[in-house]
DNA sequence: GATATTTTCCAAAGCGCTTTGATTTTCATT
DNA sequence: AATGAAAATCAAAGCGCTTTGGAAAATATC
């Protein structure tokens, strides 16, 4: 059933059927009333395919993400992310489209969604410092918000979090609890947000007199494992730090068990401070993994990345949208005063 | 640029371009030549949305993603599902559709995605004993594949992992090691995967003279804290079970902070198998968290889903493809003999 | 060299919708 | 009843591509 069947079917124009369907004004109530009956006798829905072609508009937002690796693995992180942008998209008819592509292949498929007019806007997550995509969809003339910033974030919407405030306060947090070893098991080296995570755990060091060493500074794809083998080597070093500053409860968990499996318990024995996206699987409430953490939902995030691009692709001409979420400082029962500094 | 243009610069019809850029036979190779060079120079990508209307086919694979609850939960499984589907789309030159909706509008979302046409197929996850989607998609006559079965898994496409089998398998494992009181941690009710597992696990138990017991078998949601929750009631009980069959690596994390809260260790004190997708930010290598697991990568579930469906939607007259996946059982650092077995 | 074939190209139709510009109908005004 | 304005409808063009049914050019056959 098309829209010139329907029409046909009502003895009316298609050019009154669809305005009926489509809401305008210049339609008799009693005639709308009629399609509108009609069609859904019929079980009418628009071919999107024609409908897109028609307005030029392709209804659709485009995500790409990145596998990452020999291992070829997929952030956790960017599917909670997905969640909360796509509650947004369904709520203002638009379309999803999803291209999983190699680390190296980004690039080119953001290129290719923009040039063959599959998508009205794209969302970049995770940019690095230099991210070469922002250049490029600019230079494309397409709508984009970036998820992260970059190292000059100018000239572009973004929403990000405050990562160097976070990182300081978390840092500042172990300091005043007696902290003076504290390991940093950062994400990997490249995105933004590991950078600036890092300058404000240095940053914060420095001010109260400590001085940065390298040797407990970790940057890696945040798996679990990953966090365990940091933790592990850190402990099993000849100067084991008395605390840890995490990018991701996902490391953190490979934390407590190297921790756990020398016997440290934590909040005792041994400090956890980790930044908490609030995914919704790894829950880290009070009854769940009660870590101290900087925390700010990942999810949300989403929700307001998608409608911001969505008022991008509305309204192109207005200047660039910057946000920027503040974390909040949960304290859990991952931390505690460091034992070593009354001796 | 469009097509006419790019026809036009060449002094070429737009069938011949069209034909050119398409690999059709009836061109002359040197003009195929000519149009691929001025295609390149321009930069030229035909427009996705004039494409899709002209074929009929929509190139774009269906994805429906549900909010589980209250907390609209988004199962992290999804995401390394996605990832594997997402890259034989790539290869083979489809869209994926992702649409993000609540519990109750999943149906619908695969209703829409169907009736207006935006895809030619759809991938169905998570099924229910009982999925009224199956019904309702082969009513629409769109192809898809259902990845895990319903209670009767027939005149439909699937892949399923053989989710009783490992089960069952797992089950036995820790019977063989003296374990009688076993918990399940299974997954919610409702969805056929904790079905079948459960009349594994009951099975194997019953084939040993031992009397299932409903106190010891648990269901909900796969997060971790679930997992805590469940082991928490259970350790702190009047008969603790001395071994734990857990569904995922997720509450199993959350399993084993409940007993090392208690000051028992996997292996020895407590004996613990769980269900592993191989997700890759959680991974159970030797490195990694060691759990004894039944293994079955979810990833490359997603990518043969892919590789049917497509089969299916390019021939859609042939009968059901139905694969069944055996599981590894790969023993990890987590079981070990009933510490009270020979008491 | 004339005819038949094959190869190469083209004009035009069509995909199912939206939207423009014109036309008809209805209603208000005198 | 005549006129003008507003409301409701329609025919047709157009979105940018693919594809059908010929036509023209190149090649083969006699």
């Amino acid at each position: 059933m098309n829209l010139k069947q329907l029409a046909d079917s009502l003895g009316i124009s298609q050019t009154t059927a669809s305005r009926a369907l489509n809401g305008y004004p210049e339609v008799r109530e009693e005639t709308r009333l009629r399609v509108l009956a009609a069609a859904r006798k019929a079980n009418y829905r628009p071919d999107t395919k024609a409908r897109r072609l028609a307005t030029g508009r392709s209804m659709a937002i485009g995500h790409v993400i990145p596998m990452t690796g020999r291992t070829e693995m997929v952030n956790p992180i960017f599917a909670d992310f997905l969640a909360g942008a796509g509650e947004v998209y369904a709520g203002e008819g638009y379309d999803m489209l999803l291209s999983v592509v190699g680390d190296g292949g980004v690039e080119d498929a953001y290129r290719q969604m923009v040039l063959r007019g599959s998508v009205d806007g794209v969302m970049v997550q995770g940019p690095q410092s230099e991210d070469p995509r922002i250049g490029m969809l600019r230079d494309l003339g397409i709508p984009f918000l970036v998820h992260g910033r970059t190292r000059t974030p100018d000239g572009y919407s973004w929403l990000d979090v405050a990562n160097t405030r976070a990182f300081a306060r978390a840092t500042e947090f172990l300091l005043d609890l007696g902290h003076r070893r504290i390991a940093l098991i950062n994400g990997q080296d490249g995105f933004d947000f590991a950078r600036r995570r890092q300058v404000g755990y240095r940053d914060a060091l420095r001010a109260r007199g400590v001085t940065p060493d390298d040797g407990l500074i970790f940057g890696d794809v945040m798996t679990e494992s990953y966090g365990h083998a940091a933790a592990a080597a850190l402990l099993d070093g000849p100067e084991p730090p008395t605390a840890f500053l995490v990018a991701s409860v996902i490391p953190a968990i490979g934390v407590r068990r190297a921790a756990q499996g020398r016997g440290l318990r934590l909040g005792r024995d041994l400090s956890l401070i980790c930044h908490d996206d609030m995914l919704s699987y790894l829950d880290n409430n009070v009854g769940g993994l009660a870590f101290t953490a900087t925390r700010s939902s990942i999810r949300a995030a989403g929700r307001r990345c998608a409608e911001i691009l969505i008022d991008l692709i509305r309204d192109p001409g207005q200047p660039p949208i910057q946000e920027l979420w503040e974390t909040e400082l949960i304290v859990g029962r991952s931390t505690g005063p460091c034992p070593l500094s009354s001796a």
